[in-house]
DNA sequence: GCCTTTCGTTTACAATTGTCAACAGAACAG
DNA sequence: CTGTTCTGTTGACAATTGTAAACGAAAGGC
């Protein structure tokens, strides 16, 4: 859908990603309001994280008499893929799925999400290593 | 085996703590030699990060002639663990599922990881529920 | 015993992030 | 028309992060 580059959001920005995501695009008053109410943040604070989020093209403004509505221009998903698999860079490649599992346990799924992931995994199970190597250590791992 | 609070590593960091786990402890020469040649950090660098990292707790000294050991507080999955369920309270909670599945697909994993996974799945899907509520508005959700 | 190498400590500096206050222009109320 | 209210723009400031130079003490080489 977007291939555009995602560029690093900060949690407090995820915040306010999440409602422009949730609402389908949002104005800085809806923004304020719920944040207020949510996180306790100033009006200010919302509005340098809106300037923030602009700025890195996560939104794009659209006037609307004499304010904006802010969408966002990429996908909620394809936002939270990629920042998940930023994360796993910076992971031991051998200890993924450990980490994966950890967060399979700790996750409240839903039956469909089981079920999809039940499925992936039979298809990767078809062609999977037996072992995997670490990648922490420039060339030679004895680890 | 600890449950010491784990402070916020950046990706940087990461790289070094990864190096001291897999050694199983090392001193700044083999930290700046290696990162060094996986990075092209100079040597002040690799220091900075060694001094942050005792700072934050995550790594501790013993004075070995004249040099110091670094050994990590936490252990490795702790911190990824930590680190993944950190990422991981950004998302909205509805969607943690796709998530899981982007990264399930996008991973590495070996058959024992596939295997592990499989059996949780199992395990939850005895309990698991038919739709998660998203957590991204204040209070009501209509998405 | 000096000079050089090796470590650890101090200092630095720009960019990012969390939090806001202050200000300016437009719209609205009276 | 004039003061109040909204909304967006600027400026701020401390803490964290990426990157690194400079300095000081100790050890080893010759």
């Amino acid at each position: 859908m977007d291939e555009t580059k995602v560029a690093e959001i900060s949690p407090a920005e995820w915040e306010v990603m999440r409602i422009v995501w949730t609402k389908n695009g949002a104005y800085s008053r809806d923004l304020i309001d719920m944040l207020q109410d949510k996180r306790q943040w100033s009006a200010s604070t919302v509005k340098t994280l809106l300037r923030r989020l602009v700025n890195k093209g996560m939104l794009e403004t659209t006037r609307e008499d004499r304010r904006f509505k802010y969408n966002a221009t990429v996908s909620e998903s394809t936002a939270m893929n990629t920042t998940a698999e930023q994360l796993f860079d910076n992971l031991c490649a051998m200890k993924r799925g450990t980490t994966l599992l950890d967060l399979v346990a700790n996750t409240t799924l839903s039956q469909g999400d089981i079920a999809a992931l039940q499925a992936k995994l039979a298809e990767k199970a078809k062609s999977a290593p037996e072992h995997i190597e670490c990648d922490c250590l420039p060339d030679d791992c004895e680890c």
